[in-house]
DNA sequence: GATTAATATGCAACTATTTGCATAGATACA
DNA sequence: TGTATCTATGCAAATAGTTGCATATTAATC
C-alpha cells in the first residue's frame, strides 16, 4: 500500500502530528493520494510498530497535546526500496462514465446536472492547483524536492485542464443528442 | 457500490453469464470500471437476492453447465433510480504521482522506467480502443445506447490521447534534471 | 454564558477489493 | 500421454477504505 509511503514521503519534509498529515492529504500530497484522518492514524501506529517513524508527545498551551510523528533512516531506506518497485497502475473506477456507457438506460437530464457538477469540481481544483504555483513555485529558485512536487503539480494542472475541455465536449453532445 | 450497477448494464444488453461478465469488464464497461471475476460472482449473488436478477442454469455439451444471469424490471429501475444519484468523484490514487512529489527520496532511473512502462500501458489501451470504434462505431447508424458507448469510448480515447502526451512531456522533464 | 469552530486523537463496524486457492470438463498440441 | 489453455464457478483470508461515533481543549463569536 501506498499510503504508508505517502505519510512517509509528508514527514522527510518535516516532522508532522497526524492532524499536520490530514491537512497536507487534503492540501498538496492527497491531489495525488486520497486518504482520511482515520487511515492515517491507523496507518501511524503500522509504520511506528515496524520502526519507520519515531512518536514523541508535546504539550502545547492552549491546545491539546500533540504526538509528533519522526522518520527514522530504516524509515527513509523503505520508502527509497519502495520507489524502485513498479508503480501500480490506478484503479479505473467511475461512476459517471459508467451512466455514460448506459445512456438509453440512465436519466439524461439527470446526467446533465451530474456533469455540469463534475466540470464545476475540476475547476476548482484547476484554480486551487494554481494558487499553490503562483505561490510556492513561480519565480523561484527550486532545488530537487520542490522541481517533483512542481513537477507533480503541472501534471495535475495539465490533467484537469484537458478534462475540463473533454466534459465541456461532452456537455455539446448530449445537449444535441 | 456502482459494481451492481455496472453489472446490471452489461445485463440490460442480453442475459449473461458470470464468465461473460468478466470477459465483458476485462473488454469494454472494465475500462470504466474494474473487476476481478471473483467480485463479480460475489455480487451476482447479491443482485439475485435482491431481485434484481434471476439465475438459470443452462447445460452445455462440450463445456460446463453456465449459469444465465437476467435483468428483472426491479433490477432495471434499480438501474434508473441510480442514474438520478450525483455520482461519485473517482478516487486519486497515483503512486506514481506520490514518486514524482517525492522526487528527492526516490530512485529518478526507477522512476524513468516505471513512466516508460506507464507510457507504453496508455498506449496499449489506445490502441484498444481505436480498435473496438473502428470496428464496431465508425460508419454505421447508431441508436442511443450505441451512441452512449461510443461516447464513453471517445472520452477514453481523448483521456489516453492527452495522458500519453502528458507523460511523453514529463520523461523529457526528468531527462533534463 | 452558551454555542460553534478548530485543534487533536482514536476505536469500531461495515463495505470493498485483492490475492490465493480450489474444482472440473473439454480442447489443442507436442 | 501428458500438459497447457479455455471455459466456468466459487470460497476464504487478508488488506484497504469508508462511515459513524467518541473524547477533550481552547478560541472566538453571539
Amino acid at each position: 500500500m501506498a499510503l504508508a509511503e505517502a505519510i512517509l514521503v509528508c514527514l522527510t519534509e518535516r516532522p508532522m502530528s497526524g492532524y499536520d498529515l490530514a491537512k497536507n492529504f487534503d492540501a498538496s500530497i492527497g491531489f495525488f493520494w486520497r486518504a482520511s484522518h482515520q487511515q492515517i492514524y491507523r496507518e501511524l501506529g503500522r509504520l511506528r510498530e515496524k520502526g519507520y517513524v519515531t512518536s514523541d508527545e508535546v504539550s502545547q498551551d492552549g491546545k491539546p497535546n500533540r504526538i509528533i510523528h519522526t522518520i527514522t533512516p530504516t524509515g527513509k531506506r523503505a520508502l527509497r526500496a519502495w520507489s524502485k518497485k513498479p508503480a501500480k497502475h490506478p484503479s479505473i473506477k467511475d461512476e459517471m462514465l459508467v451512466k455514460f456507457y448506459a445512456l438509453e438506460n440512465v436519466d439524461i437530464g439527470a446526467l446533465k446536472d451530474q456533469l455540469s457538477i463534475r466540470i464545476e469540481q475540476h475547476q476548482t481544483k484547476l484554480v486551487k492547483y494554481y494558487r499553490i504555483k503562483e505561490r510556492y513555485y513561480d519565480g523561484k529558485d527550486l532545488d530537487l524536492t520542490q522541481k517533483g512536487k512542481l513537477m507533480a503539480l503541472e501534471m495535475g494542472i495539465d490533467q484537469e485542464t484537458q478534462t475540463i475541455r473533454r466534459l465541456d465536449e461532452v456537455m455539446v453532445k448530449i445537449g444535441n443528442l
